[in-house]
Parts: C-alpha cells; structure tokens; sequence
DNA sequence: ACAATCACTTGTAAAACGCAAGTAATCTAT
DNA sequence: ATAGATTACTTGCGTTTTACAAGTGATTGT
C-alpha cells in the first residue's frame, strides 16, 4: 500500500492532500530548506535557523521528517554527541516545491530575497531546482 | 512597505517563511485547490469538499485568505444568502505551487490522482498551471 | 406561512504550541 | 582527573488552536 513511507495519508486520495498531511505546518519545510539551501545539518542549526523555532517542535518535526522518509538521521562520526541530518532522495524531490514557494512568497511580499537570484529561479524553475539537487549532492 | 496584503510576514525575511506564514496549515491551500481545480465557489462547496474540515475553521480559513488577497469573496446576484468566493490573480499565481505540491504526494504515496495527469503535469509543471489558469479565467 | 437552505457563530473539550527548565551523554580545558 | 561547556534532546505547564456539536439570522422554495 505504501511507497517506503511510515505514515500514508488518511483524510482522502488528493495527492496534494498527502503532501499536506506531510508538510502542511509552520516548520517542517524550513528545515528542508535550511538543509537544501543553507547547508545546516543539525539539530542546533536549525534551532537558530532564523525563525525561533521551540526545542520540542523542532524535536517534533524531525521525528515526523524522518518518519515520512523526507531526512535521514545519522551520527557524527566527528563528535559522538552530534546528530547529522540529511535529505533524501524523496526529500531531494521537494526542490521544485519550495523553489514555487520562494518564488511567490518573494513576489508577494517585500522580502529579502536576493533579486538575480529570484531572477533565475524564475526563468527555469524546474532546472534551478535540479541545479540545488546536484550541488546537495556533490557536497556529500 | 506591503505589496498589497492586509498582513505581512512577521518571523523573517526568508521568502518561504513569507508564503508559510500565509498558507502553511492543513486547509489554506486545499481551498485554492477546490477553487482552481474542482470549480467550486461557495462555503458550503467548501465543507463537503472531501477532507472534512469544520465549519469555524473553514470560515477563518476564508477569511485569512481574504486578508491575504488570495480570494475575494462576491455576493452571489442569483441568490442573496449565497456568497461566491474566487481567486484573485495573487491567488491564481498559486497554480505553479499546487502543481508541485499535486507531483510530490502523487510521486510519493498512493493518491487517486490519474497517471495520465500527472504525467502531463510533469512533463511541463508551469505550462499546466498556465493552463489551469487560461481555464478558470475563461469559466468567469 | 412554514420548512429548508446558506453562511456562518458560539460553546466546549481535546490537541497542539510556545516557553522555560531540566537531563544525559560527550567533549574541552586545566 | 575533573570541572565546565556543548549537544540533543525531554518534561511541565500555561496559552492558543482545533475539532465537534449545536445554534443563529437572513433568505428562499413550496
């Protein structure tokens, strides 16, 4: 019945009603673009990723990620009380999601977003989000 | 200071922060969806449109979105006890959100969406919202 | 005239959230 | 070796938000 996801979406068979089940909340896609465009991977990272998350929201959310198959949590090898956050394939595939977020948030309120850059996110939506997917990648 | 909304982001300047701050619950975004995608108008279109939401939310909800200049609400000339709620082109510009979002849960989890949709959706994810958009301005 | 419809509002209990504090494991500096 | 800091949380608690049920007022159909 499922696709490799702990949860499945209960209220109906919309698909974007699935992705709301998922995502539709305050925090969870700050983390994924704190992860994709920021290059932060764990817990404290987040915590002062900008918007003041609480402690047990953010414990909350990344349980939730986790559970949904979007991060993976792993151990720093470096420093054992470390936990690193990583995105997923499945997680890698909301690029384009929040790539027409960033766009109609910036082009609906006065943000920061830098103009060049909404510029080109603009002229090839799907290819600048494929473009953050490969340099996640070649970070490692 | 505004771009022409009653309310403005408060927690950041992050563009995603923006557009979650507005639409970023379980209901927001399934009302644009109901309007854009399923022809429905009214209140009471909205209630039975398949997730359940109840009625005190969904009469918030509509008046956040309102607030937010995504929808306008019209009284209806046919009936006075109707009201008849329609997207504003702040709201239409929506279409290429929904249409990833749409992606993404059809990709990741058994959904009801019809294959032969989504694959037309991902074959050109922008030119399907336009499309969408050509359409519900046609429908008056 | 009267019941039904529409778009809500109100009340209340349950759930989620925000904030502050605390905890266990690990690391760093002395 | 140990004392203090750091990391990733958990716990408690008061407030806010949500869900569910019922009720309201204006309008319409019969």
């Amino acid at each position: 019945m499922t696709k490799g996801c702990a949860n499945e979406p209960t209220r109906s068979a919309c698909p974007l009603n699935a992705t709301l089940e998922c995502l539709g909340d305050q925090w969870s896609l700050l983390i994924v673009r704190d992860l994709l465009f920021r290059s932060k991977h764990t817990y404290k990272d987040f915590l002062h990723g900008g918007e003041g998350v609480s402690t047990n929201i953010l414990a909350d959310r990344l349980r939730r990620l986790t559970d949904y198959g979007i991060i993976e949590k792993h151990p720093d090898p470096a420093d054992a009380r470390r936990h690193v956050y990583r995105l997923t394939e499945r997680g890698l595939e909301l690029a384009p999601v929040l790539v027409e977020m960033i766009l109609w948030g910036a082009n609906h309120f006065e943000t920061g977003a830098p103009p060049d850059v909404v510029a080109k996110m603009e002229k090839d939506p799907r290819g600048y989000a494929e473009s953050l997917v490969a340099q996640f990648k070649q970070e490692g």
